[in-house]
DNA sequence: AGCACGCCGACT
DNA sequence: GTCGGCGTGCTC
């Protein structure tokens, strides 16, 4: 036998394995392969993967025979050093493999797509067809005359339940073979525009309008659309031009002809051909102070904390920061928590940064993404500026200049479903060591890790403690619902003053906004006769009724049944609906307020894209009075005419099981309270709760995140929570509950072997979601420096744990720094 | 993680 | 009898 290749790759692969994959290649292309371009590769029996070449080596792997790469798909890196070392601390850190986080970072339209056609086998005679079934050789026929045929093309020869199992079975025969086909699905979008010739930019035109004027009007206007369309001498966009001009094509194509016009076609970029067309706001005297002192602060190389107040105008020193930036012609990354719901954000920073800026989130188009990639990674100018969700952290900077992390105590920067489960917020950090770029964190109520960190010099802190233009704070006031019922002053789940507050708003031709952190109507169904409750046949929660629909369902697995007459257990017809979500908030109101328009915002009427948009574009032209939504609502938006927010019960907020449950309360009602008259007027906060003298109320009352700061560090170094303690934690599914009882036990004592504080096992929130049984143990490890060390173990205990048969169906997740 | 293979329940 | 559920092993 001959020498093999002496070649070889090491290849990630996006996969749930702790290892990379060895491949040969040739002399010529291990010459022209370089770390982080693309390969494809053949991985098992039929399939084919995307791998990103890891490592070059000369060294044969000793226990397998490797394969050939199927052929090489980039002819530059698309993944950099930079970002493979942070793909590798964010593996390390979270404990995921770095396939994973490879495969969270490339946008899908990296991945190569792959369809299944099939072929003869070279030696199949399809004439031979002794002990064959009357299906396998029609496909035999079949594939005699067209010779590879798409599995989809079968659908008109057989049965559809056939078709897979009779090509099986011809595999499985020798007869046929499937072919991977692999083509890069990415084309670059293109766009047609049209240009006037160069001539024509002189008096000439206005010779040629005259005489358009009496020859051909539609030329005219077109011409005239033309003019008033185009910006600095830039083409416009056809569709754009026959649309506003209301002028068919061949209006178009004779002034093309006359030589007016010509046409260009280019691929088009976000937010193409737009310049700025504003100069940014100059800055207050405070805010420019601010800002200077935030440039002071970087110089020592630490993150900066910037705590300002709601409405003090962080963004406009933001815009300030990233302007120097982008004159010294660096990139900027600026992230946000949920894109979706900063159109305003994006509006505004448009007209100030025009077409340097792209906008980078899970929403867009794998294409669209693809796109920004590789204008982050070749630096393109219509590029510098990225703004972005939290996947915004794995693009390719070259030259990263400055972060800003917005709202960095949002939870959302937090992933949650599928590993990596990264803070987007922390890992900026890291971008910031790696990238050596400038960060700033801004919050109005920051999270106690960062002020934390502020206090003990980690961070520099910048505070801005004056709202701009010094417009007034919200006026807040605390409803006493337990009063509200005793003195009979309640109308359904609304006090007589929040009525009142509301009915007054309305007249004075303000809008108002009510929360209620809970969708569907309501929340529980119960026999009064029985007590039976409705619930779930898969997953421990009660089901909620929608109305609307006439539906009891789960809001965790999607079940949903017509919502029953008579109660299932005893059959009276005595049904009874508890609580209640903002389906039923609207329903009052609407009883209430019956002359003016109430929206909703929660996931049921964001259900389709553009529903969201629609309803805050409604609601910001005044087309609706009243806005009833859940807290998405929250998040950084800016609406004029608000006079009035109403949160209509605290308490489920404050009386969350969770560690973290006041601070979040706190920040979630300062946001709320920041809603309300964020221009000219004061506006009025009111917040209904059970129990008015909570702490936490007070404190919201106050306005005081430093006293609430000490008091919840307090607290925290008690209990030894973060950001005192680390916190890991091992989330189980299992179906059979038996088993993820035991599970749960064997792996606290393991761990109990290795670590001081390990809490639990106990049940999941929700115990048991789409029948599967939740059990959780919590590590804390002491907040140190061998952090990394401490982790390993955890995955040692994994190991082991996952080596036993038994165990072997048990789903186990790690969350580093749970939320 | 995905997926093909192999073994036991509810049904045309 | 079969379809299809999921437990299990494997991927250079």
């Amino acid at each position: 036998m001959n020498e093999k290749s002496k070649y070889y790759i090491d290849v990630v692969l996006p996969l749930k394995l702790w290892k990379n994959f060895t491949y040969e290649v040739s002399r010529e292309e291990y010459s022209f392969l370089e770390k982080g371009m693309r390969v494809a590769v053949e991985f098992g029996k039929q399939k084919v993967q995307t791998g990103i070449v890891y490592k070059k080596h000369q060294k044969k792997p000793l226990h397998y025979e490797t394969k050939p790469i199927l052929h090489i798909i980039d002819d530059e890196p698309i993944i950099n050093e930079k970002q493979w070392q942070l793909f590798e601390f964010i593996s390390s850190y979270y404990l995921s493999p770095l396939g994973l986080v490879v495969k969270a970072a490339l946008p899908g339209a990296f991945m190569l797509e792959s369809e299944t056609y099939l072929l003869l086998n070279e030696d199949t005679k399809s004439d031979d067809i002794t002990g064959l079934k009357e299906e396998e050789i029609l496909i035999l026929q079949a594939l005699d005359l067209k010779k590879a045929i798409h599995i989809k093309e079968l659908s008109k020869l057989l049965p559809k339940k056939k078709i897979l199992k009779t090509v099986h079975a011809l595999i499985k025969k020798n007869k046929i073979k499937t072919l991977q086909e692999f083509k890069e699905k990415y084309k670059p979008k293109t766009e047609i525009f049209i240009q006037l010739h160069e001539e024509w930019k002189t008096e000439k035109l206005n010779d040629l309008l005259e005489e358009l004027h009496k020859k051909a009007p539609k030329q005219k206007l077109l011409l005239f659309t033309f003019l008033s369309l185009q910006r600095n001498g830039k083409p416009v966009a056809k569709k754009t031009l026959l649309k506003k001009s209301n002028a068919n094509a061949n209006s178009l194509k004779s002034l093309m002809g006359k030589g007016v016009f010509y046409e260009i076609e280019t691929s088009i970029d976000r937010i193409l051909f737009e310049n700025a067309r504003e100069q940014a706001q100059a800055l207050s005297n405070i805010q420019a102070d601010k800002k200077k002192e935030i440039e002071n602060l970087f110089e020592q190389q630490k993150p900066v904390l910037f705590h300002g107040v709601t409405s003090s105008g962080k963004t406009q020193v933001y815009i300030h920061l990233i302007q120097e930036s982008l004159r010294k012609n660096k990139q900027v990354l600026y992230l946000v928590p949920e894109i979706a719901l900063t159109t305003q954000l994006v509006q505004r920073l448009v007209k100030i940064f025009g077409n340097k800026i792209a906008v980078y989130h899970s929403h867009y188009t794998q294409q669209e993404r693809r796109e920004v990639w590789m204008q982050v990674l070749h630096k393109s100018p219509q590029a510098q500026l990225i703004l972005a969700a939290r996947s915004g952290i794995f693009l390719p900077f070259v030259d990263l200049d400055l972060i800003i992390v917005d709202e960095e105590h949002e939870k959302s920067y937090k992933q949650h479903q599928p590993a990596p489960r990264y803070n987007a917020r922390d890992m900026a950090i890291a971008m910031h060591k790696i990238h050596q770029a400038n960060i700033v964190l801004g919050s109005a109520t920051p999270a106690l890790e960062s002020y934390f960190n502020a206090q003990k010099k980690k961070f520099s802190l910048v505070e801005l403690n004056e709202r701009f233009g010094k417009i007034a704070l919200p006026e807040l006031k605390i409803i006493d619902l337990r009063e509200a019922q005793r003195r009979k002053k309640m109308k359904g789940y609304f006090s007589h003053e929040v009525l009142n507050e509301i009915e007054k708003t309305l007249s004075e031709k303000k809008q108002v906004i009510v929360f209620q952190n809970r969708r569907g109507y309501a929340p529980v169904a119960q026999c009064k006769d029985c007590g039976h409750v409705m619930e779930c046949p898969h997953c421990d929660v009660s089901l909620t009724l929608h109305r609307h629909s006439n539906k009891l369902k789960c809001h965790y697995c999607g079940y949903q049944i017509e919502a029953p007459l008579v109660c299932p257990a005893c059959g009276n017809p005595s049904i009874e609906y508890k609580g209640i979500g903002t389906e039923q908030i609207q329903h009052d109101l609407e009883k209430f307020f019956p002359e003016y328009k109430i929206d909703r915002l929660d996931s049921d009427t964001t259900r389709n894209k553009n529903s969201f948009t629609k309803i805050l574009n409604r609601f910001q032209q005044f087309e609706t009075d009243i806005l009833v939504g859940t807290q998405m609502l929250v998040k950084g938006l800016d609406f004029e005419h608000v006079g009035l927010v109403v949160v209509m019960n605290a308490d489920q907020l404050l009386y969350f099981p969770d560690f973290r449950a006041d601070e979040r309360s706190f920040q979630m009602l300062m946001q709320v309270a920041g809603r309300a008259g964020r221009k000219k007027d004061q506006g009025r906060v009111l917040i209904q709760t059970y129990n008015p003298s909570h702490p936490i109320l007070q404190l919201v009352l106050e306005g005081n995140y430093k006293k609430m700061y000490a008091q919840q560090i307090r607290l925290r170094k008690e209990y030894f929570y973060p950001p005192y303690s680390k916190m890991v934690n091992i989330i189980l599914k299992e179906r059979n509950i038996q088993k993820a009882i035991e599970a749960s036990q064997w792996l606290k004592k393991s761990f109990d072997h290795y670590f001081g504080q390990v809490l639990g096992p106990s049940d999941g929130l929700i115990p048991r979601i789409k029948d599967r049984y939740i059990k959780e143990i919590v590590i804390k490890l002491p907040a140190g420096k061998n952090l990394h060390h401490e982790k390993l173990k955890i995955l040692h205990v994994l190991n082991s744990f996952e080596n036993i048969a038994y165990f072997k169906s048990v789903q186990v997740i790690i969350d580093v720094d749970p939320y």
